[in-house]
DNA sequence: ACAATTAATGAAAACGTTTTCATAAAGTCA
DNA sequence: TGACTTTATGAAAACGTTTTCATTAATTGT
């Protein structure tokens, strides 16, 4: 049934036969109970949220990867907490997967690296992991941060705002450097007061934390919005404080997303690829399932901007 | 270890001491072979795509009623492709799995209702199956299709388009019937002309749908679409035509996304509560599990009007 | 105090595979 | 032909649990 190569062709075919005569399927449970270590046709996806579009492209990706080997794929939502973090993890253990891509909580997770270095195959992503050498997909965040921001000074934007992430996620952080080195390459002062950090996780947060922008004395003339999701809270309150983008304030958001194109002006954002990215992790779970030895390797993709019409040069009166 | 009640305290305490110190965890695997129907702690979800919204917020639902009873989720997306939606089934049975929840791609679909036979459990959530008594989570369409085009009217709109599925899903067939009861109530002839069927898994044929009917000698005032990524094409496609909403024409989405309240201007949508048709169905789930001779029951959620800016009165040199 | 019931305990079977091992059959070589 | 290798085959062990069964210990009733 299995290794076909050593077996005599003719029994094979009676096999075969017998196989489809009675409608036998194999049991993917016990297949998994006798098999040595990779070979359990299971893969652990943890992801902070699946509603979070940028998860579900990444979920997405590596879901596609697995079908093509036959693989399933048990998804978990942990809500950047830690304990259901844990709990997944263990979970899956005992699931018995071949291994789990998640973009881990924290950069220094006890858990995580214990897994690592206990062998248990991991791939990171979306996130780092500083103290563990681990496989890992990521974009270059604080280019990302970098192009977005250079893209606004070069429309003449002085008065730049970011909606940063108030937990210490790699990804945010890197973004908030690129920012940060956007301004001071432009020699532009960095105002505390432009940078807001908040949570990444809800809109209701970043349409907050940009009401208080936009109710500054000197308010910005640009924001710079480093998910989707404060993306979303920050035009919320554009639109309630009744000001035109770009006319009164230019936006650029971070992650293309379907409905980025289709509003109303359509957005400047920060493309990164989340789909490639989950497709690129499962690709690399699969190379260490089938050679535990190899050193770890650390994918880092490329984010680009695509200017739309959110962004405009600054008002002159405002210089 | 397992069964608290009937075991003297004091040798509980001791295996629990024992369990901590080994530490040791149960394998989900070996539970899984030995346990008995009912009891596998894990769930098949078969949905088309992840990356559809509507969908994720369904995953989430389910997710979170699986975490709370200790279950595990396996995702798997069928691409609207019945043999995709095949495999998965058989792979869902190979892992022993409790049940599967799925909105099924056919309204009669052999292999569904052949697991329904079965005793397999099954839950259908989104999507009807005809032929088959099954527990079922759906919205009431009809009225959704309903209420958004009786909005419409309402403002005075008479030619009023409708972007729905070509292929034959019944929760778009009962919009499509909802949008023709609610022309007929008010002595509106359906214009043929104004039904437009296209594929509801992406926004770029609605768009072109859309630039379609705009391109009509006499065009549509509103234009309803049916689902959320047709919303998205849309709106491309009457931004791409340089008209504006609600002044030019008005619009209806099916289904209140993140982003519907953050574009401008904030869109008119017919909501209907996907996490909750997640959650409800994971119930139904677990209820059968407990209880595989109750009678299946059909939940119908009640889907609401949102009204926002994207309608308007219809403009009066239009009549 | 003895039988009868109940509770606790430990051993063995079962779940459905894959892997290993032993044996039998077939083929090769001098 | 006899010894040796290769190939085929069937039986048994193993994976880690839960369930069942038999045995022993403790409790109850007369």
């Amino acid at each position: 049934m299995n290794d076909a190569s050593k077996v005599n062709p003719e029994t094979r075919e009676r096999v075969q036969k017998a196989m489809r005569k009675l409608g036998y399927q194999p049991s993917r449970v016990a297949q998994r109970l006798r098999a040595t270590k990779g070979r359990s046709k299971l893969l652990g996806l943890i992801i902070p949220d699946i509603q979070n579009q940028f998860y579900s492209n990444i979920v997405r990706g590596v879901e596609d990867v697995a079908y093509g080997k036959d693989y399933a794929v048990i998804l978990c939502n942990s809500d950047e907490n830690p304990n259901k973090e844990r709990f997944y993890l263990d979970v899956l253990q005992s699931e018995s997967v071949d291994g789990v891509i998640l973009p881990p909580i924290h950069q220094y997770s006890k858990v995580v690296e214990g897994l690592v270095e206990a062998g248990v195959p991991i791939v990171c992503v979306d996130r780092k992991l500083v103290r563990e050498a681990v496989d890992t997909v990521v974009i270059n965040n604080q280019k990302g941060g970098f192009i977005a921001v250079d893209h606004l000074i070069e429309l003449g934007h002085k008065r730049i705002a970011i909606l940063s992430s108030s937990s210490q996620f790699s990804s945010f952080e890197e973004r908030q450097k690129g920012y940060e080195e956007a301004l001071k390459a432009s020699g532009i002062n960095v105002d505390p007061d432009l940078i807001r950090e908040g949570d990444p996780r809800s809109s209701e947060n970043a349409r907050e934390l940009t009401k208080e922008l936009l109710a500054l004395e000197s308010p910005p003339t640009a924001i710079f919005a480093t998910n989707n999701l404060m993306t979303l809270g920050a035009l919320e309150a554009i639109n309630e404080a009744g000001l035109k983008i770009p006319r009164d304030i230019s936006v650029v958001g971070f992650d293309d997303m379907p409905w980025a194109k289709a509003i109303t002006p359509p957005l400047t954002v920060i493309k990164q690829p989340g789909y490639e990215m989950g497709r690129r992790s499962a690709e690399l779970m699969f190379q260490r399932v089938a050679d535990p030895g190899r050193e770890p390797v650390q994918i880092t993709m490329e984010p680009s901007i695509i200017v739309r019409q959110s962004t405009g040069k600054v008002k002159i009166n405002k210089k």
